[in-house]
RNA sequence: GCACCCGUAGCUCAGCUGGAUAGAGCGCUGCCCUCCGAAGGCAGAGGUCGCACGUUCGAAUCGUGCCGGGUGCGCCA
């Protein structure tokens, strides 16, 4: 249940019911109208800005209008008290008895409270990392795989239907160069002593897929062309790339459902038009696309500039400043081209909504991929793009010195393996995703307050022992949700501890919230509130041992704590799970 | 030069898509362990929300212009 939709749909009621009344006119436009928490809990429980939003349209003042809506609302079942307050707003408080309800019906959805229909099963592709198969994944790479398998959780949490996508770059230069890279490898495993050339991967870990060609092909291409041996050598590479690539993955827990391959846009097996080639033939017939020239861009000089005509995209029809190229001077696609095709792919598997994950070095990227989704789909098909800034490096605040040249740059796995997955995890969405992140590996793995990946861990630990210790106490007891949610809940009338089951209320909202705005860290803070709640109620406790969470010789009462227990701790799960962490019972 | 992102307490950052007296952690000052996990809790001090106009009942939030930081700017991916 979310309590605060339930109420919106009450507002909604009242002003609907003034219309039939005629004190209102009928059919006011209620799209803005909110119920949310007021920041202030003396206020009441729920503050909504009805009367300031339809005032004007009522031609009423905004406070005349509010005492109007207070009055149907106070007659609302479960309703303490309706105030009108400053320029309008209306709080309202509820019945202490109305708490109970809250959390009987947390307890009764178990670990599918909170799961929301927002999304209407629609179908959603979230692609993200989609790093080049041309080396193991590093520390760049770390913030978009994560942020984007929390965002995937997420809306899959809030009701859509989700698919998880990687593009594989595996058609440009990039990965020619992969393949003349491994190639020398190659012949360094045959007993040739060999120097690695600027402008090639010098990495290290190109050694084995040297040794795998020697295994397929012993030295049979050494005396080959280079036409002969590169698409051999790169297969191989792009494979153990991908290998690689898919560990040091799931070293984060990551998954994906789909792999796309940029090779088979660009395939013309038996002569046949590629899959580029039908869509630029589609575009040319709808005028998307012109042969014309460009102005030289203003900011930087580029050097070797030539005015030329070229195959553009008409990308200032759709919002973006210049019209883009999509065919090379060599007459192969652009890497836009093929972007294209690919996110008309996408459409026509059946995703009209998009969500593209990239780092912020592509920020400049986005409008014009957004023209052309618009146009390849003829606006039905609509793309996000959420922008993952940098990463600092730090350890004890110190950067952390990487060079790529020397190829001792720091790899995704060195960071998994030193600090554990959910620290790197939990930390990369402890902010958010288009601001800066320091991360600093000795304070990931402190264990205290200001570690808040512990700290939250720690909740769920602390709860769960509580859990344990009522166990020894009433060895009877049964501990599953359906008997936590026949307890006596109105037991619970602690300050503390309604405060644990407001908190616990205002999940179901906090996760549309999240979701509608692609923004998983707002769970994480929430993880942290719920967590610091928990640990207050538990201290208070400590001066008052009468609100301690077991009561020896009170069964009923212990039993109804148990049961909030129980609650946040399912929470703190719920919400760690979406991010991806684990949920410890105990902390080591 | 242009586009996008960022600017909130000494530091690191939230701020619920325009709401009421702007919050948290760290640091600082002072408290709480014979007691369910002190790996924790409580209290205090600390602010011209970069600056200036504008939009309206109401702006940290939206618009415009400056200032400062980041990213990017035909035929790379």
């Amino acid at each position: 249940m979310n309590l605060f939709a339930i109420f919106a749909d009450h507002v909604r009621d009242a002003v609907r019911q003034l219309g039939t009344e005629g004190v209102l006119p009928d059919g006011l436009d209620v799209a803005r109208v909110v119920v949310e928490p007021p920041r202030d809990a003396s206020h009441g429980d729920l503050a909504t800005n009805a009367a300031m939003v339809l005032a004007k349209d009522a031609r009423m003042k905004p406070r005349d209008l509010a005492d109007k809506l207070a009055e149907k609302l106070g007659a609302v079942a479960g309703v303490a008290r309706v105030d009108v307050a400053g320029p309008g707003f209306i709080n309202i408080a509820l019945d202490l008895a109305y708490w109970p309800r809250v959390l009987a019906a947390t307890l009764a959805s178990g670990a599918d409270f909170g799961r929301s229909a927002l999304g209407t099963a629609a179908k959603v592709n979230v692609e993200y990392v989609s790093a080049n198969p041309t080396g193991p994944m590093h520390v760049g790479h770390c913030r978009g795989a994560v942020f984007g398998d929390a965002l995937a959780n997420l809306l899959a949490f809030a009701g859509y239907d989700v698919t998880r996508e990687y593009y594989i770059n595996d058609a440009g230069a990039q990965v020619d160069v992969l393949a003349r890279s491994a190639y020398l490898r190659y012949r360094e495993v045959l007993g040739e002593a060999i120097t690695i050339p600027e402008g090639l991967y010098p990495g290290d870990y190109l050694v084995p897929v040297g040794k795998a060609l020697v295994v397929k092909y012993a030295n049979t291409l050494l005396d080959k062309p280079e036409a002969d041996w590169l698409p051999l050598v790169r297969a191989v590479a792009i494979d153990a790339m991908m290998g690689m690539i898919r560990t040091d993955l799931a070293a984060l827990n990551i998954r994906f459902d789909t792999y796309f391959s940029e090779r088979t846009l660009h395939a013309r097996s038996g002569g046949n038009a590629s899959i580029i080639d039908r869509l630029l033939d589609d575009m040319r017939a709808r005028d998307l696309v012109y042969q014309g020239s460009l102005p030289p861009p203003k900011g930087a000089p580029v050097e070797d500039w030539e005015d030329r005509e070229q195959t553009l995209f008409r990308a200032t029809g759709f919002g973006d400043e210049i019209d883009r190229p999509l065919v090379k001077s060599d007459g192969t696609y652009t890497y836009f081209a093929a972007d294209i095709a690919y996110h008309k792919d996408k459409f026509d598997r059946g995703f009209k909504q998009m969500i593209d994950v990239w780092g912020a070095d592509h920020g400049g990227y986005i409008k014009r991929m957004q023209a052309a989704v618009k146009a390849a789909t003829a606006g039905e098909g609509s793309l996000d793009v959420e922008i993952c800034q940098l990463v600092r490096l730090l350890r004890n605040g110190e950067p952390v010195k990487m060079s790529k040249r020397s190829g001792t740059f720091v790899t995704l796995r060195d960071v998994v393996d030193e600090v554990g997955v959910d620290p790197v995890r939990f930390m990369m969405l402890y902010r958010k995703n288009d601001a800066v992140l320091d991360f600093d590996l000795a304070k990931v793995i402190e264990q205290s307050r200001d570690n808040p990946v512990f700290y939250v861990q720690y909740a769920h630990a602390r709860a769960s022992s509580i859990l344990r210790n009522a166990q020894e106490a009433f060895p009877d007891m049964p501990q599953d949700p359906a008997a936590f949610a026949a307890a006596d809940l109105a037991r619970l009338d602690d300050e503390g501890e309604i405060g644990l089951v407001k908190l616990i209320a205002a999940y179901p909202r906090l996760i549309e919230q999240a979701a509608g705005a692609r923004e998983p860290h707002r769970v994480a803070f929430y993880l942290y509130d719920l967590a610091s709640a928990l640990h207050g109620q538990w201290s208070r406790g400590k001066d008052r041992p009468h609100l301690r969470f077991i009561i020896e010789d009170d069964r009923n009462l212990t039993y109804a704590r148990l049961a909030l227990v129980h609650a946040v701790a399912l929470i703190i799960a719920s919400g760690l799970s979406i991010l991806g962490v684990d949920a410890p019972k105990e902390m080591r």
